[in-house]
DNA sequence: ACCTGAACACCGTTCAAGT
DNA sequence: ACCTGAACACCGTTCAAGT
């Protein structure tokens, strides 16, 4: 009688990602993620690999189908706006820099394929569409990395919902990045 | 006879740098900084109080006396490019974005503070100078934070002195860096 | 073949015990 | 008063042992 069980990858990454969205990134071990399966370690090092590699899946999960659909007569700025909006939507899902700065690069690349497609439309040569995707790209998970820095679940401070203690209020950070991304979207049309 | 030992705080902060210096952040613990001082961790306990104040601690000797001094007759723009440069090359040297991001803004704040009195000095009122600091803080932080996964010491790829795996140069992100900067400065140069 | 239990070498942090 | 040694509750990871 064999006790094997039934434990594939993305049970694994979607217990992860369950304890991550319960109890914060420092949460997630290979034991508790383990146990939440109700198995010991080694069998997830058999899946997964090492907690590296689990840390790699989970952030790809966030990035998963990132890219809206470009609308027929949309122009590029357009949709360089709702597909940053969408980048930074998913970071901020995920609610810990540090997962989406370990994030290989191939992900970010990956999820930016449909914004340098519509670049490429609308007739941006193929050289500034991949610098122009490079850096709106890193202005996003740069600025969502500032906006969201790793001091949240363990170091739990006098953080209160909705009043910043550096006195930066939502609204405001909302404004910061849209002013942000509508000035690299500017200075990138300006140079062509 | 006492078995004091003369232990001052920036003693355990530049042990702390030392280690970060040469192995890396992840090499950086409560229990190497003791033994590095030839000591047992409660007294580092009783000097620094826990591991997230030591590297606060850490995290500001990156950023003391960052700002340049403005020149004359050198307006806004070209200081700003100057700072954020400066900036970003002491974020460079501390070389994990894991410890620059939990630094707490305050201390970003403390270091924007002469690129804040040139913006005034040259006309631009108090709201709009505030904006424009903390659009390039993090726009600097942000990048940097990109630039520098925290996958060196731990997990340490093929990542060969000089050719990066993702395919992009030292020279091009210099120019990505140099590129997003100036758009942000002409972006709100043109809202004045 | 595949899981469990236990181990190894680490953490951050605290505390009784020594001097 | 202040340091040491040891402990507690965790890690990531591996491996012999069981079934």
């Amino acid at each position: 009688m064999s006790a094997e069980i039934d434990l594939r990858p993305e049970q694994i990454v979607a217990a992860a990602v369950d304890i991550l969205r319960e109890s914060g990134l420092d949460a997630v071990s290979m034991r508790s993620v383990a146990s939440r399966l109700g198995v010991t370690p080694p069998p997830v090092y058999a899946r997964i690999g090492n907690k590296d590699a689990l840390l790699d899946a989970v952030a790809d999960h966030f990035l998963a189908d990132l890219a809206p659909a470009v609308d027929r007569d949309e122009l590029w700025p357009d949709y360089a706006r709702r597909w940053t909006g969408q980048l930074r939507q998913r970071l901020t899902e995920a609610a810990d820099s540090r997962l989406f700065l370990q994030v290989k690069r191939p992900a970010y690349l990956e999820a930016s394929r449909p914004l340098l497609k519509c670049m490429r439309r609308d007739g941006m040569d193929r050289d500034r569409a991949v610098r122009a995707c490079r850096l709106l790209t890193w202005a996003t998970v740069g600025f969502v990395a500032m906006d969201h820095p790793p001091l949240d679940a363990p170091r739990r401070r006098n953080r209160l919902a909705g009043s910043d203690p550096a006195g930066v209020t939502a609204e405001e950070v909302d404004e910061l990045f849209s002013a942000h991304i509508d000035y690299l979207i500017d200075g990138i049309q300006r140079e062509s």
